[in-house]
DNA sequence: ATGTTCCTGCGTCCAGCTCGCATCTGGCCG
DNA sequence: CGGCCAGATGCGAGCTGGACGCAGGAACAT
């Protein structure tokens, strides 16, 4: 989707929830259509300033709680650190590495089958959409079985 | 394993890192012994202080520190708020309802399978030690599903 | 143009840790 | 048994990430 189609569809939805636009919602909209990956709300408010420095942060937070609130973005915990934000229509869960930082996007139904496994064998619904699953990535791991090798960790 | 036994495996293998044995730590140490379940620091530090008023958060933050580089506990994020602390030998998982905060313990080899699924399919080694599996209760799940009829979530 | 919501900046406050520092103490040594 | 000193402790301040109440200001319907 284009920028700009972007940012008046969810513009559109917000008149009709009964919000309204203003200059602060359009440059936090914008910063978080143009940012690549996934950024957290402090990346948010600095690229905010960086055009209009009278944005509090606050005023960030609580319209991405209330972008949240009407379903168009979502917040995911990276395991430690701030939580970062990303539009929620095609929905994915997220891996994280522990090593590294690299995320890794993981389309919802690559983990369905755990999903159904989890919930036949335990009867839990797992809910991984606001938590990423921690781990390390192929390098990582690598590197840290080599730094490991006699070590004390099974 | 008797609590007393396991009191002074711990001093034991506190002694032979070169650690000292003090009476807020024997203090810590039982408290988490004692208690049944997963304690915050904040509770660990309320059972300590009311047999040891003078002992300190911050003591009990360092120690529990160090117990964790001994590998004799491990902490875990249940989701948002404090994280809670266990032994950690018979390692395992852990499944948190977001409904109802009931904490399922899962066997390590229970979700191997998955493991080896990710590993495989992803490159990606997850380390599920640290953070538990969010999610919902077989109630909660129902009882949201009940709530939710006709909802606006897929 | 006007009014009534809703939004915003600002400051303050909160949880959950973390750190620096001066003091104290466990446990080895003589 | 007494002294010594690294390691442990109490205390307070500080930090990150975020929540909140308030008074003033702006958006949108009329």
């Amino acid at each position: 989707m284009a920028p700009v189609d972007r940012l008046e569809q969810v513009l559109a939805v917000l008149r009709a929830s009964g919000g309204r636009v203003t200059s602060p919602r359009r440059a936090i909209l914008w910063a978080l259509i143009e940012h690549q990956g996934h950024p957290t709300a402090e990346q948010l408010t600095a690229d905010v300033q960086a055009r209009q420095p009278d944005v509090h942060e606050s005023t960030v937070y609580r319209f991405l709680d209330e972008l949240e609130r009407l379903g168009v973005v979502d917040h995911v915990h990276l395991g430690h650190g701030p939580a970062v934000y990303h539009f929620a229509d095609d929905p994915h869960h997220h891996l994280v590495c522990e090593g590294c930082g690299l995320v890794v996007e993981v389309p919802v139904r690559t983990l369905e089958e755990f999903r159904g496994l989890v919930r036949r064998d335990l009867q839990f619904e797992m809910e991984l959409r606001h938590f990423a699953l921690p781990g390390r990535c192929k390098a990582c791991a690598a590197s840290r079985r080599a730094a490991n090798a006699g070590g004390l960790r099974p």
